[in-house]
RNA sequence: GCCCGGGUGGCGGAAUUGGUAGACGCCACAGACUUAAAAUCUGUUGAUCCUUUGUUGGGUCGUGCCGGUUCGAUUCCGGCCCCGGGCACCA
């Protein structure tokens, strides 16, 4: 080794990578029968989201990722595991096709060149891919396989044909899937999606909506989750199944035989029924069309419904709109009342049955609906407060919310009776007199003033409570009012009233926070809210024979009273996976005259996407292929008849919902996998990649998973053991790294200026891995500060028949060893690397250490600057790269402490501290701190009146004064 | 609105069966080296008050806010506030 020699990464790195390709030590051995003989649980299969190569090249922010997966590979390649750690490209899709529109050229040269750039980028960041496994989706060699799959789905009758209206983005002129879109618009573009009536093929994924649930939550045999996923991923998941159970229920026609079915999950509110609503979509709707009174008006709500986007149409905020179906009544079956039948665009047509039974009084829609048109709304759920108490005194009460007419503000008493009451004014109704009049009675005795009311704002409630001030237990049934005055309408107050309590004006938040009993406040909260629908639980009244039950433990019940179904729904939809465009797999169906719908028979896979001159999207629901004709006509493979091609492609996500079952035996022309090495491989162990796929790339690989595991395919019902997020890089500037905020930091300029290396470890370094974080190039220097400082550091090492290595420096490496090792395996990068840092300060201090000892540090660096290691490890004359060595364990007795520091707490607080050994008794623990100086002085005339010790932590005392 | 995360110095962050808050790194400041600068090395670095001017010693406060449990709370409990994300007219 030259003594001298300074540290040039533009020189070793790409000499290591080289070398590494040359010596082919990351090539992974074949498992299964067919290959090796090494067990299942010596491989290790990490795995990263594979890119989509966009034309925009990549910033610092996207391989962070994949140095995370890079440096867990190369330690467990150290740890001895056959690790598979495989690279590939997802390249069909609607942004490389548009890419490719605005460029002017076809995608698939483009695509090529993409892929070419971004290898290219990923080459210099010395990553320890296995190329000769690489996959890519528009390969015909891949999507052969991918076209596959769908001929089972087809199979198993889990792909089908629909001519359901579907969201359409007029824009990228092609059907969507629910999961692409974002709060109403496309979510490539941005565009306000639309409804499209057209012919599509769509994928039964809602028969797995059970599955895909349950097993989010699955255990191993060992009680540990099988799905070790972050639980906002998991949570994401299950918002977007969303679950609910409920009751459908059949409500008849007045003088008919049709029936309409609605799907609740508040049977218990059955009796509170006041009216109907279909979706504009529902089926009902156009067969009662012609008895309606109104047919034209319904008619035109109908077509209206049909033009809006979906943006408009899912508004909250929009006003509710509906038409009364005229002259039709349907019969609610629990009391045979009739009811009103409206349509109305608040109902959705996809979801439950596309109809409702409304009730007014216990949902927060149908209130506003119903206040809006005038509709009965009855209560059916009593609210109750507290629990009933023996000997209760029953009393009817009102609860009475004065507000100024000029301000707004709210009136309330401060109660003078030592309890602090703070309240609106509320009083009991006495014999033959109203709610009403009590309560503009309470009123003015109470206050003096003269109030009108303006509307009750809840049903009764119920009140059980113990009255302390009176000594007796008390059962109100309370209504509130909302009532207005003005100043001058005041007459004065009785001395007796004013004695018991004084009157003030507050706002009605701040009224909301002060008054102190909850009963009280419910008035106030739902002026607050606009709302005095009451949704929560509580008792049953009006509702015939289940009156004073409870209404959760009778949802069943009436139920079944009724001959309703207990069912669960999702909403989670079927996924539509037509394409109207060029760039994707084509979907390997024949249409035939006389057959119709034929598979392509498996031999004739893959179909192959041909080249065409135009692939402008046609926007008519036929893809650019149609145009094609010696594409598009073909015989029948059946009947051998004239017959043509499907022309839908698959969407983005087809592609890779599988392509990690591809890496575990890439070049198969015979099978998706063979069987062994499937077994062998399966499931991945650790899979890294961006949280934004949580509800449609990782539903859409589990669903296929689950269908594989069902045909055979795979051995394992999930796929993807592990899953852990990377957070985000972010600018300088906080804000989304991107062209427009021109804050892109390219990495090649970052390599090129300190290195691959120092970019690797400070990714690794700079925060939680999984937390969005800006990026700050002045950070950096730190991380290339310690690979200096690293380099030194071998000048460090004693000649051969140099120092004896010392007992701290063992201790210093082998508690590294513990720190990292663990570290790394909980992705907690970090921290691993802060504590290398630690340990290379501490070595720095020591005059000399031995090579042997210097390796271990090296070795534990490996993973996070593999040039760096490799340099300074074969200059100690290694023949084998580092990266094949093997990796340091930690000998306990080595790095065990043998003195620790103990802390004293006086009262609390920390007053000293002292050196002691290890694991010395409590009492001697306990004295040595009495003794200290400093100690002493706190606790001198003091009682000593508790002592705690914790072993090799400290010793807590507590004194009092002596008197 | 519902659900899931999170809130710690000037900055990124560390510390979890409750036990010395601020590891590690950046920035900043001071010193060494240098003709000089850069680089490098050494040291200081939560706030505030007292003491010292023999240059140090010590007190109080401090992990979003308020309260509770405890000898002791960033950590546990109750109630709020703020930020990020998911779902949302899903009956």
């Amino acid at each position: 080794m030259k003594k001298e020699q300074k540290y040039a990464p533009a020189k070793i790195e790409k000499k290591w990578q080289k070398k590494w390709a040359a010596a082919k030590i990351y090539k992974t051995k074949e498992g299964g029968k067919t290959g090796n003989k090494s067990s299942p649980q010596d491989k290790y299969y990490v795995l990263d989201m594979f890119p989509y190569p966009s034309g925009e090249g990549l910033h610092v922010g996207h391989p962070k990722g994949y140095i995370a997966t890079d440096v867990v590979s190369r330690m467990k390649r150290m740890q001895g595991k056959n690790v598979l750690h495989p690279m590939g490209f997802d390249a069909f899709g609607l942004p490389a096709e548009n890419y490719a529109l605005k460029m002017k050229k076809n995608p698939m040269d483009l695509t090529a060149k993409n892929v070419k750039r971004f290898k290219d980028q990923l080459e210099i960041l010395g990553f320890d891919y296995d190329w000769s496994r690489e996959v890519n989706t528009t390969d015909p060699k891949y999507y052969k396989w991918t076209q596959w799959i769908f001929l089972q789905l087809f199979k198993k009758g889990l792909a089908y044909e629909s001519f359901e209206p579907i969201n359409w983005c007029p824009s990228c002129k092609t059907g969507l899937a629910n999961e692409d879109i974002e709060n109403g618009r496309c979510e490539r573009c941005g565009t306000p999606v639309e409804k499209k009536p057209m012919r599509q093929w769509v994928l039964k994924i809602t028969d797995y909506a059970e599955r895909l649930l349950n097993d989010l939550d699955a255990k191993n045999n060992d009680g540990k989750p099988l799905l070790d996923w972050p639980e906002s991923i998991k949570e994401a998941q299950r918002n977007w199944i969303g679950r609910s159970e409920g009751a459908l229920i059949k409500f008849r026609f007045q003088g008919r035989t049709l029936e309409v079915e609605v799907f609740t999950t508040r049977p218990d509110t059955l009796f509170g029924v006041t009216y109907l609503v279909l979706a504009p979509e529902h089926k009902l709707v156009q067969e009662l069309l012609a008895d309606v009174e109104n047919r034209k008006e319904v008619e035109e709500y109908v077509s209206k419904a049909r033009l809006e986007t979906e943006i408009e149409r899912t508004d909250v905020k929009k006003e509710k709109t509906g038409v009364e179906l005229k002259g039709i009544k349907a019969i609610n079956p629990a009391n045979n009342e009739e009811v009103p039948v409206w349509v109305a665009d608040y109902v959705l047509a996809d979801y439950g049955t596309g109809a409702v039974m409304a009730v007014p009084a216990h949902d927060e829609r149908d209130w506003e609906f119903a206040k809006k048109f005038d509709l009965p709304i009855k209560d059916v759920v009593r609210h109750v407060w507290g629990n009933k108490l023996p000997n209760e005194e029953f009393r009817k009460s009102v609860c009475a919310i004065v507000r100024n007419k000029k301000d707004g503000k709210i009136l309330l008493l401060k109660w003078k009776n030592g309890e602090k009451w703070i309240s609106p004014v509320i009083g009991g109704v006495e014999d033959r007199e109203s709610y009403e009049d009590a309560a503009v009675r309470e009123v003015l005795e109470e206050t003096g003033y003269k109030a009108k009311i303006v509307e009750p704002i809840s049903f009764e409630i119920d009140s059980h409570f113990f009255a302390t001030h009176k000594g007796i237990a008390r059962h109100r049934t309370i209504k509130h009012f909302l009532l207005e005055t003005n100043e001058d309408s005041h007459v004065g107050v009785s001395k007796k009233e004013s004695e018991k309590h004084e009157l003030f004006w507050t706002t009605l938040d701040d009224a909301i926070s002060c008054i102190t009993h909850s009963d009280n406040k419910i008035g106030l909260q739902g002026i607050k809210s606009g709302n005095y629908s009451y949704i929560g639980e509580g008792v049953l009244v009006n509702s015939g024979q289940f009156n004073g039950k409870n209404s959760e433990e009778v949802k069943k019940e009436i139920t079944d009273f009724v001959g309703g179904k207990w069912v669960t729904k999702y909403k989670l939809r079927d996924w539509v996976f037509s394409r109207q465009r060029y760039w994707g797999e084509p979907i390997p169906i024949i249409h035939c005259g006389k057959c119709g719908v034929v598979p392509v028979p498996e031999k004739d896979l893959p179909v192959k996407l041909p080249k065409v001159k135009s692939y402008e999207p046609t926007g008519t629901g036929e893809s650019p292929l149609a145009a094609i004709k010696n594409w598009v006509n073909v015989k029948c493979s059946k009947c051998k008849g004239p017959a043509k091609r499907e022309t839908n492609t698959m969407p983005q996500w087809a592609g890779s919902s599988w392509y990690y079952l591809r890496y575990e035996d890439p070049k198969n022309a015979k099978k998706l996998v063979d069987p062994n090495k499937e077994k062998y491989w399966s499931p991945v162990d650790l899979y890294v990649g961006g949280a934004e796929h949580a509800t449609r790339h990782l539903i859409y690989a589990r669903f296929w998973h689950k269908f594989l595991y069902d045909i055979g395919v795979v051995s394992a019902i999930e796929p993807f053991k592990k899953l852990q997020n990377v957070g985000l890089i972010m600018g300088e500037d906080g804000r989304k790294m991107s062209k427009r905020f021109g804050n892109v930091v390219n990495p090649d300029d970052i390599v090129n200026a300190y290195g691959a290396d120092t970019m690797r470890i400070y990714e690794m370094f700079m925060g939680p891995f999984d937390q969005q974080i800006s990026w700050s190039t002045s950070s950096m220097v730190g991380a290339r500060r310690f690979i200096e400082r690293v380099w030194k550091l071998r000048k460090h090492t004693a000649s051969e028949e140099g120092e004896a290595p010392t007992g701290r420096v063992d201790k210093i490496l082998h508690k590294t060893i513990k720190k990292v090792t663990k570290d790394i395996d909980d992705l907690k990068f970090n921290t691993a690397v802060s504590s290398l840092m630690i340990a290379a300060n501490e070595l720095e201090k020591v005059k000399s250490i031995s090579r042997e000892q210097f390796e271990i540090l090296l070795k534990l660096l490996a993973p996070f600057i593999p040039h760096v290691a490799d340099e300074l490890w074969t200059g100690f004359g290694n023949k084998r790269s580092i990266h094949v060595s093997g990796w340091p364990v930690c000998d306990e007795k080595l790095s065990a402490e043998e003195k620790v520091t103990i802390a004293v707490q006086v009262n609390g607080k920390t007053r000293g501290s002292f050196e002691a050994l290890i694991d010395i008794p409590d009492d001697e623990l306990k004295n040595k701190a009495l003794s200290l100086p400093e100690i002493k002085k706190w606790i001198d005339g003091k009682v000593l009146k508790k002592t705690i010790v914790v072993k090799n932590k400290l010793v807590s005392l507590v004194a009092s004064d002596l008197s």
